[in-house]
DNA sequence: GAGTTGCCGTTCAAATCTGAACAACCATCG
DNA sequence: CGATGGTTGTTCAGATTTGAACGGCAACTC
């Protein structure tokens, strides 16, 4: 343990703008699924992990990590989305204790209709705003924060 | 309203990385809070706002657009903080429907006691992880979508 | 100065998240 | 086989967030 480093401007400026536009570009995310679809954006990122799935199923934990969600958050949002016949539970036929959540056609169908007008928010508030050079910055810069964080 | 543009290959990874990186730094965050000092990551940002401000005092309409929390939220959180002692509230002179969040002298304490530990994780899994160059990307990139989403 | 409109912060019920505890299962080793 | 230790997903209670509704006050108009 050395001194506390505390941030100069640069990186404070840095550090606050990353830290307040991820909030308020969440909430306005939110806002949209929840208007276009009635489904929170736990919810989206569930049904879009399980698209891009072999099968479109994944096991509950391989899932969890996916989304970044604890995993009695994901048995709840699964549990919600299950109710209204987005996505079904299979028991894992390798693994007795392992769950599949599975994408239905109903789920992949919502997916494919909401998707546009969510990506369009992406689009508008953040990808097309930034230049090549940023995109590819800022991309890099995400990937070694989450590499350090997956590792630990 | 023109076809659905989805997005190529760089600009979908560049989001993802985005929006996974964020969700496990706040967990990061997260958990170093609770473990050193018992506050969760909202309250924390009320502690910051507040001793950054001018009398250590804000408004709570301010106080929520600065830390992007919605109305209750604010009002929970606050309340939480004034149980403890570490924020108290005053109606506001000059407003009657006005309250006032002021950081106490056990907040201030608090505050100082805790940030270094913050700041160590926000420097180990972000910060001086990127090249001066990704940080002043990061900056103007984060920036351009803050007020953006500020404006609408 | 009465009326109207809008802002301020709180309250409430409902939804969601967290973390620990738990039961069931797998894998390894002796 | 039997014991041990690790994994899996769920459950539960408690904490937090959300969004709408509300009462109180301010600001502006006529």
């Amino acid at each position: 343990m050395t001194q506390p480093r505390w941030l100069d401007q640069t990186e404070m400026a840095a550090w606050r703008a990353f830290l307040t536009t991820s909030h308020l570009l969440e909430r306005r995310i939110e806002e949209q699924l929840k208007a276009s679809a009635g489904l929170t954006h736990p919810q989206y990122e569930i049904l879009v992990r399980l698209a891009g799935a072999t099968g479109r199923r994944l096991r509950m934990t391989e899932l969890a990590k996916g989304v970044v969600a604890s995993k009695s958050a994901l048995t709840y949002q699964v549990g919600r989305l299950e109710e209204v016949g987005l996505v079904e539970r299979t028991t894992c036929p390798s693994d007795d204790r392992g769950v599949l959540a599975v994408l239905t056609p109903a789920g992949a169908r919502l997916l494919e209709k909401v998707a546009p007008g969510h990506l369009e928010i992406v689009r508008e508030y953040l990808i097309d705003r930034l230049s090549r050079e940023e995109l590819r910055a800022m991309t890099s810069a995400m990937r070694k924060t989450e590499e350090a964080l997956r590792s630990g």
